[in-house]
DNA sequence: CGTAGTTTTGAGTTTTGTCAATAACCGTGG
DNA sequence: CCACGGTTATTGACAAAACTCAAAACTACG
């Protein structure tokens, strides 16, 4: 492919081309020219899993695409209890524009790759672009959303059904590397966390999660393999017990 | 005041120069002109207290800013478990654009005045203007910060502590008709939940929140008279009930 | 193979929920 | 002003769910 710029200068780049934040992603607002622009500020980076992308109280000095692998974002209370508040999967767009006053931590899950874009650029190309501007508020109503559906999980569900609920929730939206199935749900996948961390998202305990997949295990609707790998057996069983009728 | 429209056309209407989001609202993302318009196709309303101003599933038919009241938005599982998962103070804005696959059910917790906009109206406005399309955005951000802050309640937090992180919440946004107190808390208030309302907000049950209050009250944090009423004695230590260390 | 880190399992405790009874509050009408 | 009925809130006794602490099993990796 050749680097021309054609007259109309709208030639789409051909990282983002390849990206696949280019068709779900807040990219997807953006014209042939204004992606190029994009692109020239933007840059692909890697990062392993469990590295803290930006701590506490401070702002994140960059914005970025969710390529790959899984961001989890936590606040703390003063005495370490933790609660994981959002977990970001690709195409996901992970920022917050205007400053946050809200502390939170942002760490990788698993290996992650990311499309990062300085906070300064990005920041004036959001003035520019009323396009882009709208695509950011759908997307952080639809987190809204989201969040807003995790807080029954957290409020009204039982250990078995928080358990349930999230392994759906990983089944929905994790990628599988060389997988042709693109149906609703994944049903073999690894957990990009640990136990530790979905007991941190579940508002759980390390040990009731433990003992939740276990009972899954024996009734036969998953099977876990090397900690990390899932396999759905039942999964008209498991969507069951993420809402589980008191009567019966 | 007259009624004449100046040459710039940029007059601010009688109406919203009293009003209350002219100030913090998303109404003051808006230039006279806008605010003239706004105007024509908006409509202040009251309702009183536990109505259903819109229920499952259905996209509520207008926008509103809250100029009086508390909003309760609420979520069920179909065994009828409720979790309450935002509550609308004045000034803020309720509405969901670009509708809402998620399903809510809004109803008014105390008795409510509305500065309701028809949805299709306030739409095409977004549309034209970028001023009022990031001043959303914004409140957008700020309400998905609120919510998380919230999750941590929800997740990791004792009844003890919910509960006085529910009073803590309530004292900080409340208005008090004709209080000159513009400190950072009210310390005398209404509840404006009843305490099955404030369990549904707090993942608890109505006795547990009954209990704790008890407890608050007979360690002289504060007093309760007639169900809703609120004085708080020791804020201090009401705000070290919002997240107790562990050791001590 | 051995070690460090994770996960699972067990036993006992604590917190919160459930069910049931009592008490307080609110509006109405005598 | 007080009595009444309906609703809402409190309290108690008990049960269940989830947590804590401790130990054993598994996994990954050198």
């Amino acid at each position: 492919m050749t680097d021309n710029e054609p007259p109309g200068g709208a030639r789409i780049p051909q990282l983002c081309q390849q990206c696949t934040a280019r068709h779900k992603g807040i990219c997807g607002a953006l014209t042939g020219a204004e992606l190029a622009r994009m692109n020239k500020i933007s840059d692909q980076r890697k990062f392993p899993a469990n590295t803290t992308l930006y701590g506490d109280s401070q702002d994140v000095p960059y914005f970025a695409n969710v390529l790959e692998g899984v961001i989890k974002l936590s606040k703390y209370l003063s005495d370490g209890r933790q609660q994981i508040v959002a977990l970001q999967f690709a195409p996901d767009f992970m920022g917050r524009p205007f400053s946050s006053s809200s502390e939170l931590s942002v760490e990788t899950a698993s290996d992650v790759t990311l499309c990062t874009i300085p906070r300064r650029g990005f920041e004036t190309f959001l003035a520019d672009s009323p396009g882009l501007q709208e695509r950011l508020l759908r997307q952080t109503l639809i987190e809204l959303d989201e969040t807003r559906e995790w807080m029954v999980t957290l409020g009204r569900k039982t250990a078995r059904e928080k358990v349930a609920s999230f392994l759906v929730r990983i089944a929905a939206h994790i990628q599988v590397p060389d997988s042709d199935d693109d149906s609703r749900y994944q049903l073999v996948f690894d957990l990009p966390l640990t136990r530790t961390d979905m007991a941190d998202f579940l508002g759980l305990t390390v040990e009731t999660v433990s003992r939740q997949l276990s009972k899954l295990r024996k009734s036969g609707i998953l099977e876990i393999t090397h900690n990390r790998h899932v396999e759905i057996i039942d999964l008209d069983a498991l969507l069951g017990a993420c809402e589980e009728t008191a009567a019966a």
